[in-house]
DNA sequence: CACTGTGAAGTACTTCACAGCT
DNA sequence: AGCTGTGAAGTACTTCACAGTG
């Protein structure tokens, strides 16, 4: 139901089932979702001076296994030092750079309600490689506004802005009821990806990339482990 | 690094690698997080007066797989017909009880800047099963103002009215600088489980559950396939 | 004959364990 | 001795495929 299957020979294996120096290796999910975390310690440890980490501090930071960091780490090349450890500065700058974080990335806040105005507020864009363009919202009473300097346009001119001002990445925040109507306004004025807050799934084009943040699922997923008391299942995320 | 060794014989190991009838079933982490994407689908189905779907509907709905779908609810009995279905009021009232929602659980909001004025606004949490009991912030300019129904206090009286109005949970919508602090009183005042909206690692005993929900790790996520133009990688989540 | 429940096969990820550099 | 990089083994999850049932 999903893609084509073509059985492999077991010799040919995809990367040999492990990183590999094949050229477009593949990373594994977990590994990217990892990536952040890494960024955030190497952030960490560069301001506090650290020049070099072995895979064990990494993991520590990033609440993950000494293995998993190793592991991770080798998929894009060989960055350690045996012996030593990592470079701090070396490799922080090459996990932003796979991250996609060498270029600076347009970010537009559609829905300027108490989130989208949180995150106006929220002053972690900048220095992460975000740059928020603009800002949007169907009440008139709004429009016009600038906050934190950023200008709330109305939502008709949405195709436009967007165009003008090289917008890659909507940040929905508008009620659920209004959510997949304006999803379709950014898909028709090209939008690449949607970091959608709305309690609702969007039905978008496959080409588009779209992330949800659903309040009610990881209150769920926390009551899940509450309920049984399943002391067991670390943290995670 | 983790936990120990103990190789298992191979026949006693776990349960047998599958779904089973053993008690104590586990269930795999995805499974858990399917499971809100069920609660959805049922509540729309319910509201739209379907009495039963099958595997495939639900997979559609809640865009994963006919295979997991039936994988997922195996893992707590034989609910559906075969030939027919599964029925919808009876899997979604057992889906609400697996996820600890046949209770209802106290909130609450710490930290009410934009971010928590914004949980407080949201509808959404009486009809999941969860009470907003109290809100808290630092700000004395705040505290004792009543909004949507719900009364600010200062993060002083934190353990005071946790225990009160027995609260389990609690949102933290505090500024990154202050997430530490607030958590360990939340601690000592003896939360059950935190949903941490603050960028920043927070250190807690492990008996506690935290879930954090990272901006700025989900804007990484898109960037990171947005870069690579991998339009593989379906939405996810 | 449509649809579930589930062994069995396949794939993805994690952990072990150790050779090889510093 | 300390630490990386990675085969190999182990475990977890997904998909296939089909017998069983209404």
């Amino acid at each position: 139901m999903r893609d084509r299957k073509i059985p492999l020979d077991p010799i040919t294996v995809r990367n040999s089932g492990r990183p590999g120096k094949g050229t477009d290796r593949v990373i594994p999910g977990p590994t990217v979702g990892h990536l952040s975390r890494y960024l955030r310690a190497f952030a960490q440890f560069e301001r506090d001076g650290v020049p070099v980490i072995s895979s064990r501090e990494l993991a520590s930071a990033a609440d993950l296994s000494p293995d998993v960091v190793r592991r991770d780490l080798a998929y894009f090349g060989q960055f350690g030092r045996r012996g030593i450890g990592y470079d701090v500065k070396t490799l922080g700058a090459k996990v932003k750079g796979i991250l996609g974080l060498s270029r600076s990335w347009g970010v537009a806040i559609v829905g300027v309600g108490h989130l989208g105005m949180s995150l106006l507020q929220y002053g972690g864009f900048e220095k992460a490689g975000f740059t928020v363009e603009a800002a949007f919202d169907s009440d008139p009473s709004k429009v016009g506004w600038e906050l934190e300097g950023v200008k709330i346009w109305p939502v008709g001119s949405l195709g436009q802005v967007l165009r003008e001002k090289k917008i890659d990445i909507a940040i929905l925040t508008v009620p659920a009821s209004q959510a997949q109507r304006v999803t379709d306004e950014l898909v028709d004025a090209g939008i690449r990806a949607i970091l959608n807050f709305a309690p609702v799934r969007l039905s978008v084009p496959p080409t588009l990339l779209v992330r949800g943040v659903d309040l009610a699922s990881e209150m769920e997923h926390l009551t899940y482990f509450l309920d049984k008391k399943k002391a067991s299942r670390p943290s995670r995320r």
